[in-house]
DNA sequence: ATGGTTTTTACTGCGTC
DNA sequence: GACGCGGTAAAAACCAT
């Protein structure tokens, strides 16, 4: 965790270098000015014209297609990337006046009242398609960080088509939502990942993707129950390396602690951390709570605690 | 916002290799 | 002496109200 977060910084600064690099004359290391006027970066200490001709390089000189045109031309409004379309989807003005300014008539006035109502459908159809796009992407790319199968990326895609459907978007990040619907995805599946690795692959904080998750599941009414410890189990298992009998063990250990009721209120994380260690420990397997702890992202006071509870639950279920 | 509960952090002592 | 483990107190995070 904390290794990408440092390798994060370190690249940013790297390439800030590499831009301050490219400000400095090649020839003779002074400083690069750049001349508005005439078009050219030159160098203040030597005169090098470094760069030149930026402001009109004259048309692209062919294009095989229209599309192709589209793209090298230099004319038309600029676009903008705040707008989901850039800016580029027909506008409808409001007033019914003509280009001149002129009032229309009745019949005409209906029509661009028609006219206005089927762009709007058109539009917000296409935003959706983009928006929609942006998430599924996401979705992917966590997903496969966190080592997710298909189906939840499916189930993620619904959920996610399904917020956007019923409008839950605005006023939310659509990564945000993205987010959420995977881990409610995992959740789901029984491929539970914590709230703390999801944050890691997102670009969300994690309290954004917490309340966006708690509002997204109000308000399709997703039945999420509480995360199962014994779903955590497997992946604690092979990260740590430990045999089969451990993770049967474990899973023993929590179905005793489950019907004593031990384990209301406590994260379901430790729990099956703590599972884990304890029948290690059954096992004759090493493992420290320092490795437990390094695998599940439970610190080992929590560990210790909820062993102990699951082993005497364990003792007063063989006693009596 | 508040208070109760759980988890984490930080520190200390004990035994073993 | 380092390491694994256990315990504790205080801080922080979480949750329901």
């Amino acid at each position: 965790m904390t290794d990408t977060r440092t390798r994060n910084r370190t690249d940013e600064r790297t390439t800030a270098e590499e831009e301050r690099e490219e400000h400095h004359c090649p020839e003779c290391g002074g400083n690069l000015v750049a001349d508005e006027e005439r078009g050219e970066t030159v160098c203040s200490e030597c005169g090098l014209v470094v760069d030149e001709g930026q402001i009109d390089r004259g048309p692209e000189w062919r294009a095989f297609d229209a599309a192709e045109k589209d793209e090298k031309s230099r004319v038309g409004a600029p676009t903008t990337n705040t707008m989901h379309d850039k800016g580029l989807s027909t506008n409808i003005g409001w007033q019914d006046k003509d280009a001149y300014g002129n009032s229309l008539g009745s019949r005409q006035r209906e029509k661009m009242q028609r006219l206005r109502k089927w762009n709007e459908r058109f539009r917000t159809r296409d935003s959706k398609e983009r928006n929609l796009k942006q998430a599924l992407g996401e979705i992917d790319r966590m997903a496969s960080a966190l080592g997710l199968p298909t189906n939840v990326r499916e189930t993620a895609s619904v959920i996610y088509r399904r917020a956007l459907d019923e409008d839950l978007l605005p006023g939310r990040s659509i990564e945000g939502v993205a987010t959420s619907a995977l881990y409610a995805a995992a959740r789901q599946a029984g491929t539970p990942r914590s709230l703390d690795e999801i944050s890691n692959v997102s670009r969300v904080e994690k309290d954004e993707i917490a309340r966006t998750y708690r509002y997204v599941v109000r308000e399709l009414g997703l039945e999420i129950r509480p995360a199962d410890p014994k779903s955590y189990v497997p992946r604690f298992v092979s990260d740590l390396g430990v045999s089969e009998e451990v993770e049967r063990r474990a899973r023993d250990l929590l179905d005793t602690a489950t019907e004593k009721g031990i384990h209301s209120g406590k994260s379901p994380v430790g729990l099956a951390a703590a599972a884990v260690y304890a029948a290690a420990l059954l096992s004759n397997e090493k493992v420290t709570q320092s490795e437990v702890s390094e695998v599940s992202d439970i610190s080992e006071v929590t560990i210790r605690n909820r062993y102990h509870e699951l082993l005497e639950a364990k003792e007063d279920a063989l006693a009596p």
